[in-house]
DNA sequence: TGACAATATGTCAAATATGACATATTGTCA
DNA sequence: TGACAATATGTCATATTTGACATATTGTCA
């Protein structure tokens, strides 16, 4: 992982631990991460190319602004869970999610 | 979705809506829920195949034997988080995580 | 068949994720 | 610039998920 990106990652709130990072491990944790990242940008690009404000989406969500806000930037609080619902919500079926994360 | 299907799903504890049903709709949920039995199935091939049994696979994520169980059983109770994880810390990547699901 | 290993099921206290809210920040346009 | 819309961030009570445990069921082999 390079430095750019770990940094990237770590002011999301992500701790990336030094002994792994030192030892070229943490690929796990890495690959869970961008994993997220990858559905959150799914979302996101779902949400704009249908003209909604996360607010619209919110409302269709059964969610608020703020945790819709959360999603897109892959806060850690989010779980993979709650991105597939919401994907799938959108209209977002098994394959199109398996392209995103791929 | 076929009836098999249907009684499938429910005898794992799903309830599949009769009105969605009856409408044709219901793609969302039984989208979800295909997509976790993607992942039980990829975690239980993988278990087999490294020759583990659900104790000690359990001991390797710091889970229990009956979490194990249920996540390969595609439990409600388990969620897509969990079994991400799990396949990432048997060595699956994202790239063979979506295979699995697509 | 019986004995033992593996897997499945039910329950629950503790851990984590959730929607909601307030408020801050950023973007846009006149 | 100011005013307004959109997005981001922090917090918290409630809801859901978790590992752990007990126990039931299923599989295997002598």
């Amino acid at each position: 992982m390079d430095k750019k990106k770990k940094k990237n990652l770590e002011s999301k709130g992500y701790k990336v631990g030094s002994v792994e990072e030192f030892l070229g491990l943490g690929t796990e944790e890495s690959e869970y991460i961008e994993l997220k990242l990858a559905l959150s940008e799914a979302l996101t690009n779902r949400r704009k190319k249908s003209n909604l404000t996360q607010a619209q989406l919110a409302k269709m969500l059964k969610s608020s602004q703020s945790r819709v806000a959360k999603m897109e930037k892959g806060d850690p609080t989010v779980s993979v869970d709650l991105l597939v619902k919401s994907l799938l919500a959108m209209g977002a079926n098994k394959k199109s999610i398996a392209k995103a994360i791929a």
